[in-house]
DNA sequence: GCAAAAGTGTTAGAACTACACCCATGC
DNA sequence: GCATGGGTGTAGTTCTAACACTTTTGC
């Protein structure tokens, strides 16, 4: 092959247009289990079997804008937070057709999420560790997400997005501990956490899980936002 | 909207095909300087500006097997190390039309770089604290990647890829003090790189740098593949 | 003999782990 | 009054950061 045709390969190539899909993992916390969003495929192929959340891009709208658009159609939530995982780019990962599909996850107040969408949308809520096979390389999609929620708890006080406005320490550290499917020492839990200092201790108890009732923080969500701008303002060693 | 509307226009509708590319942050080390690889842009729009190596992800490849197949051509190496970054999705990025970029950051052994590639591809390697206006968003992508390899190089033994199979302590010190833009003790980085168990010291000295030769190191391969399942194998606090 | 880089050890502070008892209250 | 879950402190260990002098040898 000659120096010329050599470049005319790799850099003239005309592009093939592909199918570009998002898919998100949604995360949920309640009653001390991490939770994970599945519906039924709406599409072929795999039609009817359980996957992740997903949908086709636009050309008019960016990756973050069609996983945006999906969850909230899903969800009935707004400005939720959204990270990008990974893209998924094997030849055969839909037996449909070639389709690249970029994942997202998200971490999702259960409070604010519009249960009658669950109908709509014959979707469900399950259990982190009683997850079904899914439609297509969406297992794999779940469990990488999993490994990057779990590397994100520990840099960012991610408490804020799956809890409710008020929670318990406790009710924290059972978030932590689900997370990383680990029991955790409540005393060292509580030093670490309270280390970062960005809960607020309120005067309020919950006592929906013991009849001593257990004090209810806030997150300080102003000093978070000061200092989030420094990426290590958040840490705990887990 | 009726209900079965809404589940159509965001389930059934119509996939438009977009462009999909990869670009690919190379980088090397020489002489203590971490250093990028930039090349002559080939095609239009922004064409002769100094831009990433990229190029157009075809029908019967993966991702992987795209940036694989551009790294590979660029450099001339086989079998280097090649790491997903991040997705690149705005409408806009490519003035030239709808591109989504999935970006790949690699670290390459400058040794087995073929030289000669650069003047066939009007490519060069530039230091990373000088890296000119790049077309498209290739700056932010750099960015990001240079990131990525802070985070990587923590808990990963990067020395394996961006060194010669022998290396001095020292010329290691300079690679992570390029990476992190920071000056560090030497007794305290020596202490810490070697607590993971992970280099040989070899009777050879290299005296290329000093009167006095500073021993010459190699990694562990053997224990590293053994042990790399478990993540947690190395870790540098930086 | 001296300049230049390589090699080496100690100490004080911070962070982590492990661990057990009392408290408040609803029943 | 007792069962249940919530709250709290200490001691031993490990990790980290700061810091300076001696060694080697080519010139």
């Amino acid at each position: 092959m000659t120096t010329q045709s050599k470049v005319n390969n790799i850099f003239y190539k005309e592009g093939q247009k592909l199918l570009v899909a998002v898919d998100c993992i949604v995360f949920g916390f309640n009653r001390g289990k991490l939770k994970l969003l599945i519906m039924e495929r709406k599409i072929e192929p795999q039609k009817g079997k359980w996957s992740l959340i997903g949908g086709f891009v636009q050309k008019d709208e960016s990756l973050d804008q069609a996983a945006y658009r999906i969850l909230q159609a899903c969800t009935g939530i707004h400005d939720m937070h959204l990270d990008q995982l990974y893209a998924f780019g094997e030849v055969d990962r839909d037996t449909g057709g070639r389709v690249v599909s970029v994942a997202y996850y998200s971490l999702i107040n259960l409070e604010l999420f519009e249960q009658e969408l669950l109908k709509e949308y014959n979707a469900k809520w399950i259990n982190i560790d009683d997850i079904p096979e899914l439609a297509l390389d969406h297992n794999k999609m779940a469990n990488s997400a999993l490994e990057a929620l779990q590397k994100q708890a520990s840099i960012k006080p991610i408490g804020f997005e799956l809890l409710p406005e008020k929670f318990t320490l406790p009710q924290l550290q059972l978030l932590y501990e689900a997370i990383y499917n680990r029991k955790m020492d409540k005393r060292n839990f509580q030093k670490k956490i309270l280390k970062n200092d960005l809960l607020i201790k309120l005067d309020e108890k919950d006592k929906s899980t013991s009849k001593k009732g257990a004090y209810l923080y806030r997150f300080d969500l102003d000093k978070y936002s000061k200092i989030k701008s420094n990426e290590d303002s958040f840490y705990i060693k887990v």
